[in-house]
DNA sequence: ATGCCGTGGAAACCACGA
């Protein structure tokens, strides 16, 4: 089976793009970020006549989440990720497809840093240590998919040297995503690419995907007992380049059955 | 180089992204 992930920046100016790519691709599970749309605004008509169950958490203007699941219908688990009642940010969706359970994500930019968005990021990635440790030791077959905003490390970044400074790769951030990983959790496309340099975004400027300019911030984390399932990972580096792209490309991985 | 492009919301500019 192929689970995708897709920061699409927009789902109403994606759409025909998304559609197109859901036809091509075929993944059996996709998760969506930055949706940029109100939960009433979701094309969900148009996504299910694509032949997709979905779940999604949206939120007016900024962020959102979905978990789309081809054939089927995913049942939602949660859509606030646990520990802080004051978030109302719709940034995490969690369901179960089949005997997996999939969680979509979008974790805090956090720039300018320092400042309170980074403390935000920071506070957002404690919480989903605390969560993805519950996860693990639930033994199943759990996915984290999504929009990490965190280049892991300098094999991940056209220029490592300018992104010093930046919230994506602070050493806080390349620390904690280190220790979430740790937690015993696989980072599926480096495991299948040990030295490769994959990229998953590009900025919209400066033809950055022309000059192949881009980082690695899109990621799926996998629990052990779906990791030992794992038979591909790679990027639709094509979607990207089409007119009316995403800054991010399609990124997935195979899994046996 | 530090918003150059792109999106959405509100109002013909602004916030935000990474």
């Amino acid at each position: 089976m192929k689970i995708a992930t897709y920061n699409v920046n927009g789902i109403t100016a994606r759409l025909p793009s998304l559609l197109r790519w859901l036809e091509e691709s075929h993944p059996d599970i996709a998760c969506l970020q930055e949706l940029k749309a109100p939960q009433e605004r979701f094309p969900e008509a148009a996504i299910r006549d694509a032949g997709y169950g979905v779940v999604w958490h949206g939120q007016k203007g900024w962020n959102g989440v979905a978990i789309l699941a081809r054939g089927a219908d995913s049942i939602e688990r949660r859509r606030v990720l646990p520990g802080d009642p004051e978030d109302l940010l719709s940034r995490y969706i969690e369901a179960s497809v089949g005997d997996i359970i999939v969680a979509s994500l979008y974790l805090p930019n956090g720039n300018p840093a320092p400042g309170p968005k980074f403390d935000y990021k920071l506070r957002w990635f404690d919480r989903l240590m605390l969560h993805a440790a519950e996860l693990l030791a639930s033994n199943a077959p759990v996915v984290i998919a999504g929009d990490y905003n965190v280049i892991p490390t300098d094999l991940d970044v056209y220029s490592p040297e300018r992104w010093v400074d930046d919230a994506l790769f602070r050493p806080e951030v390349r620390e904690a995503y280190r220790k979430l990983v740790a937690q015993g959790w696989v980072d599926a496309v480096r495991a299948m690419h040990p030295t490769e340099r994959v990229y998953t975004f590009w900025k919209y400027l400066r033809n950055a995907f022309e000059r192949d300019a881009g980082l690695r911030i899109d990621h799926f984390l996998l629990s052990p007992p779906l990791a030992t399932r794992l038979t591909g990972a790679g990027v639709d580096r094509d979607v990207r380049a089409r007119e009316k792209a995403s800054d991010h490309a399609p990124v997935w991985i195979t899994i046996a059955d």
